[in-house]
DNA sequence: GGGTTTTGCGCC
DNA sequence: AAAGGGCGCAAAACCC
């Protein structure tokens, strides 16, 4: 059963199931938990965006099992209609069924929109929302459902629908339970590398000892963060650098470099997960960053804070279970090549993702080397031809040609200007105006390789994506009360949970992944092996 | 002075 | 001859 739900003021707000009349209610979290176990199951929940509503019910306790978030739906519907871009709030929707004026997107989800404090603020100013109504939400709901009816493949849309819709309650609970993150031990380890914490605008000691070490070496202070003054530097130490990037200042042999590196890699370890990252983002051992469901294009999940999918290796060692907790770490190995094999239906390529090592089963065909047999695969799906890729490219397309044409027709519709879809229906942008403009003129060869080889990578990362996330979908609704998912970066997730529960979270996940290959491959020879390790302390996985 | 783009590099 | 997909973030660099 569906049951549209409208956040009011103060708690407050309206809920309509399907089929009855809007009723008004002055608690809403209390009134959606005694809705919550219904006759025909759990009701799914539909509601204008989840930002705006699970977050209050999750303070109160209030965990739900699906919903239907009319924002994210709209986004992948304006996309697969060919219409990126437009603004995909649940009132836009409703607005553009009614011919009215459409509201611009000042919290798109995604890459469209912003939704930075800058465009929070902005919203502040605008002019109060209409009274609440359930209808209209019941009718863009409706609309939606008619119009995931005449997409190209209705199942996998719906599936995806619901994924992205999971999704974006899974990105709040992660809000509201947060990672569980150390700042004794993250404040142990910046000491370590970078000494005591420096007054606010100072440098830490061992990056000013390192910058003091260039200066010395090169016989002039200048500063190291600076890119032009370090190839100023350089070239008039007679030894030019093309550019300061760390890979062309390996060519030139100066002391300087070794010195200037370490200070490199120093100063972004503290500026990206110093003490002010660590003041901003963690709280009562907690990190809790913002994710953004669906925030590129690809489906992946963005942030817009905290940084959150670029968290720094060394720094797993603050990501330590409570006592008593332990954390389950699971990470899907090889994913996108395996999408690739259950897509293309290469029968010699599904084969060797039939084995835990993919890479390893095809090193034969690519004369032994399993180097080689990666190398083709990475430079097919994302299309690069550097060094050796072409002759491997060569010989994938002798060995494997399902696949090779599945990812060739995908690079040709980009270069024609065309849409390509991932395997559930999530849809590309199309062209801009200005990359028209380009493809037509002298460089237009150069944009429109450009272009293929995004859209070759997008059927890939998009199907994997969405693997991804049907798996956590599936893995929520496994795992036993009270554990938690706390993170999930790409193809790997994390679940906290009390120790006596580790090896039923570990069984979840495996089951999990079984799932979510059936839904979205159905019977395939191709393997989704996602390993799940128990440890206290998220640097001892892997 | 503030806003935007570029650079370099970490994650997948 | 070289050539590779998707991000976020901070500081520098650039621009008005």
């Amino acid at each position: 059963m569906n049951v549209v739900v409208v956040p009011g003021a103060d708690g407050s707000g309206l809920l309509r199931p399907e089929g009855e009349a809007t009723r008004s209610v002055a608690d809403l979290a209390a009134a959606v938990r005694d809705l919550r176990g219904g006759r025909a199951g759990p009701p799914r929940w539909v509601w204008a965006d989840t930002r705006e509503v699970y977050p209050a019910l999750l303070e109160r306790g209030v965990r739900l099992a699906r919903c239907h978030d009319l924002a994210l739906t709209e986004g992948l519907l304006l996309a697969h209609e060919g219409r990126y871009g437009e603004p995909r709030s649940a009132r836009a929707a409703y607005a553009r069924l009614h011919g009215l004026p459409v509201p611009g997107d000042h919290d798109a989800h995604g890459p469209a929109g912003h939704h930075g404090p800058v465009a929070r603020q902005a919203a502040l100013f605008e002019e109060e929302p209409p009274p609440p109504d359930a209808g209209p939400v019941a009718e863009v709901h409706a609309d939606q459902l008619r119009r995931i009816g005449a997409t190209a493949d209705p199942r996998r849309f719906r599936l995806l629908v619901a994924a992205e819709s999971a999704g974006a309650l899974i990105a709040a609970e992660m809000g509201h339970d947060g990672m569980p993150w150390r700042r004794d031990l993250h404040d142990a380890l910046l000491a370590e590398m970078l000494g005591p914490r420096p007054v606010h605008g100072m440098r830490p000691a061992r990056l000013q000892a390192l910058a003091d070490e260039v200066a010395a070496v090169f016989g002039t202070s200048f500063n190291p963060d600076s890119v032009q003054q370090i190839v100023k530097a350089f070239k008039a130490a007679g030894t030019p650098v093309s550019s300061a990037r760390a890979h062309d200042l390996k060519k030139v042999d100066h002391p300087g470099v070794a010195p200037l590196l370490a200070y490199r890699e120093l100063a972004r370890f503290h500026s990206f997960h110093g003490w002010a990252w660590a003041d901003q983002w963690v709280r009562d051992d907690r990190f809790r960053p913002e994710y953004v469901v669906g925030g590129v294009v690809t489906g992946r999940w963005a942030t817009s804070g905290g940084g959150a999918l670029q968290i720094h290796k060394a720094m797993r060692r603050a990501v330590v279970a409570d006592e008593g907790w332990t954390l389950v770490v699971a990470d899907a190995a090889q994913l996108e090549p395996r999408v690739l094999a259950a897509m293309a239906g290469d029968r010699g390529l599904a084969r060797a993702a039939g084995e835990a090592d993919l890479y390893r089963a095809l090193a034969r065909a690519f004369g032994g080397e399993r180097d080689h047999a990666k190398i083709a695969m990475l430079s097919a799906m994302y299309g690069g031809t550097s060094g050796d890729a072409s002759k491997l490219l060569a010989v994938m397309r002798q060995r494997f040609p399902a696949a090779y044409r599945f990812v060739e027709d995908a690079a040709r519709a980009g270069e024609e200007g065309r849409l390509v879809r991932s395997w559930l229906g999530r849809t590309c942008p199309p062209p801009s105006a200005r990359w028209r403009e380009l493809v037509s003129g002298p460089e237009g060869g150069r944009a429109a390789r450009d272009r293929g080889r995004f859209t070759r990578n997008f059927v890939v990362q998009a199907t994997a994506a969405e693997w991804a996330l049907v798996l956590m979908a599936v893995l929520r609704g496994l795992l036993p009360d009270p554990a938690r998912l706390v993170f999930f970066q790409h193809d790997e997730v994390m679940v906290h949970c009390p120790q006596e529960l580790a090896g039923e979270a570990v069984a979840a996940v495996g089951r999990a992944a079984e799932e979510a290959t059936r839904l979205l491959f159905g019977p395939t020879p191709v393997r989704f092996p996602m390993e799940a390790v128990a440890v206290r302390c998220y640097a001892e996985a892997k």
